[in-house]
DNA sequence: AATGAATGAGAGTTCATTCAT
DNA sequence: TATGAATGAACTCTCATTCAT
């Protein structure tokens, strides 16, 4: 009767729930919204989805974040900060130009590959307008530091007589980023189209050290 | 949508409806119906939007597509249709390899640039699975010239000594086709991240310039 | 096979329904509208009840007045109507200044005895600030004659030496109207209050009697 | 309610929150929630609100009212204890009869133009069937003064023959109190309807004047 | 006495779709 | 070929209320 007074909880009935967690729920919907607004977009997510994936009632998901739009900002602003960490622990300084360059190369092809609710909620973003990217503070804020990391990258490179000259760090980053970028963005179509499953693994591989070498090529004095 | 909804005339009112043209009125619905399902996807598009966009009654709708989805399969079938036409159109086998590749690598930019509906119909289809393009027998059965006129121009620009070997055609296809979709597709949040109006004709211009460049370069031997 | 081909249909299920018939769909609306309106308000009505007052599928309610702000205020605008028009066909011209008054203001207690939606109406309106009757051209502008009536009649009676000079028609008309509009607005506290049933029939008759001497007592020179 | 709800400090924002005076939070929450229930009724009106309007946690409604109907219920009452002990103040005895009434009329005209909230739970609680007045035995057993007020003083007017005979003490409080009640109750939609501010200062003072006059006049024998 | 977290029921509204002509 | 009327399912969001401390 003293002990063990803790009621019967519903807890392992979802996966991802925290029950008497308030952290724990925060975080569970947020991850839960990601996963959900990746693949159908802020108009095309469904909240009771979410909620049922979460693991908490719905109704918390408005005492978190107000309504739909804020959960999707909010989804939207864990995901550029997650990215912008990531980043930010790219260590380059000490490496030779090219291998510099190749480890950044790599990195943003792995990202991609290992965080496909990057990539749907920027596709989603764009297609609607890209407003929250625009009107988010925390997302125009905290800026990314790949686009000096590539102008010092370069410079030493041109330095060592490695890569060539008038290469526009914004436009190598974009052309980059495209071409990893829509590897996997487009993997299905692309797929469906060639006849050739884009999602095996040496398929990935093969086309990771394609982009990493044509880029590269793309370099060259 | 106010008060008093007394049945709405809206007889010329909207811009691309054709009353009692038939093919008009599908013709109509077709093209509203794209620029729909580009920024919304299928979930997020409105059957009503649609048939207001273009000026017909939403039963039309029905009557000509049987429902949303079938709808969706005649925009995407459309959308593919037209850029199998264009690249048909495309004819390399006069230029000599370079010439023809900086061709080609400039049509793929350009057919994006000018088709922004096809980017957003892509994306919306690849988050949504790829289901209706992996079903469509039309689109699948049409497939893309690209893949050969690459191979070609690669094997003779090789054989001129202009081209490097061991480029795989589907590979290079997709980071050339990569480096202008990421551009348009994601050029919103791109802008605002950068604080660089990518949208300015100067920007495109340049970063068009920018992916010949660079994919040349890849080439090179 | 041939004749009577016409599909069951659920008419008579409901008491107010009027399927199939569009202008009865609506009127059906509104007047159990206008029942719930007077009795919850617009916040507290509830457009489930008046869908299922009125007989009709929920959405119908949408597909007519957009939201139930519209419906609201279309129901606004047909009570007021109403009573304009009973207002205006009053014929005083032809009476005696004092039986023309009388009429008047029986007229008044009657109306507001056989219409307690327009009370409820009113105070609801009144309570939530009455933005809805400020902002209906429909309604301010179709004015009340009564006014107008007041005046004329004060005249001729100030004129026969039966009325008192100095009274203010549009004080007047408050006055009298709010005689009869609290004794049955509110009613039922008072019924209460005072242990005594004013809804019955003799306690209405005699309030009437009541209301006319003393409005009439007024009046006296 | 916008974004990321980290627990909103509510301390010392909200102007009538009494932060650890259990019978200030108690008298806070009684305030705000006349002035709720006197807006929008019992159904309309909102429990999240009243907390905040008093500067309380939600659940302390709770705590001290048990639920939302007790809440109202206690407001009730509140509300008619303020106006009986009001009228238990009038001292009438002393003043001779004409002088007497005009006091109690004024009073009565006085009192409503003072307390809005009264009116606005009267029409609600009216319109939504009296049944808390009904059921409250503290309303119903401390019943009001006046109709024994103004017999006695009826009685000693018509004594002093300055008031005519016949007059039932209950339909003259009901006239009296209907002119100012209506006045005040329906004081936005006549305004609307007359083109006049009957909330201007002059406005009020006038009417005043003539339901002293109007109501006197009825009395004369 | 006071609070943050959590919930079930139900509200208004949207939407694809069908009916009937 | 074309349209207005009508509907059921589902969605976002609100709200009174309870839990647990």
């Amino acid at each position: 009767m003293t002990a063990n007074k803790t009621p019967v909880r519903r807890s392992a009935a979802a996966p991802n729930q925290a029950d008497g967690d308030p952290a724990g729920s925060r975080a569970a919907i947020l991850a839960a919204a990601r996963a959900e607004f990746a693949v159908h977009g802020l108009t095309g997510a469904r909240v009771n989805t979410i909620a049922s994936r979460a693991g908490v009632n719905k109704q918390l998901i408005y005492y978190y974040f107000g309504n739909k739009d804020g959960l999707y900002r909010s989804a939207l602003e864990t995901v550029y900060a997650e990215i912008r960490t990531q980043e930010r622990s790219l260590n380059l300084g000490q490496m030779q130009p090219v291998a510099a360059m190749e480890s950044l190369i790599g990195f943003s092809f792995d990202y991609l590959s290992q965080h496909p609710d990057f990539i749907g909620l920027l596709n989603h973003e764009n297609a609607a307008g890209a407003r929250h990217v625009r009107d988010s503070d925390a997302i125009r804020d905290t800026n990314s530091p790949l686009i000096e990391l590539i102008a010092q990258t370069l410079a030493r490179g041109i330095k060592a007589r490695v890569f060539r000259l008038g290469v526009d760090p914004v436009e190598f980053y974009i052309s980059v980023a495209g071409m990893s970028y829509f590897f996997f963005s487009n993997r299905l179509t692309l797929s469906s189209i060639f006849g050739r499953d884009l999602g095996a693994a040496d398929a990935v591989a093969a086309y990771r050290r394609h982009v990493v070498a044509f880029a590269m090529a793309g370099l060259r004095p």
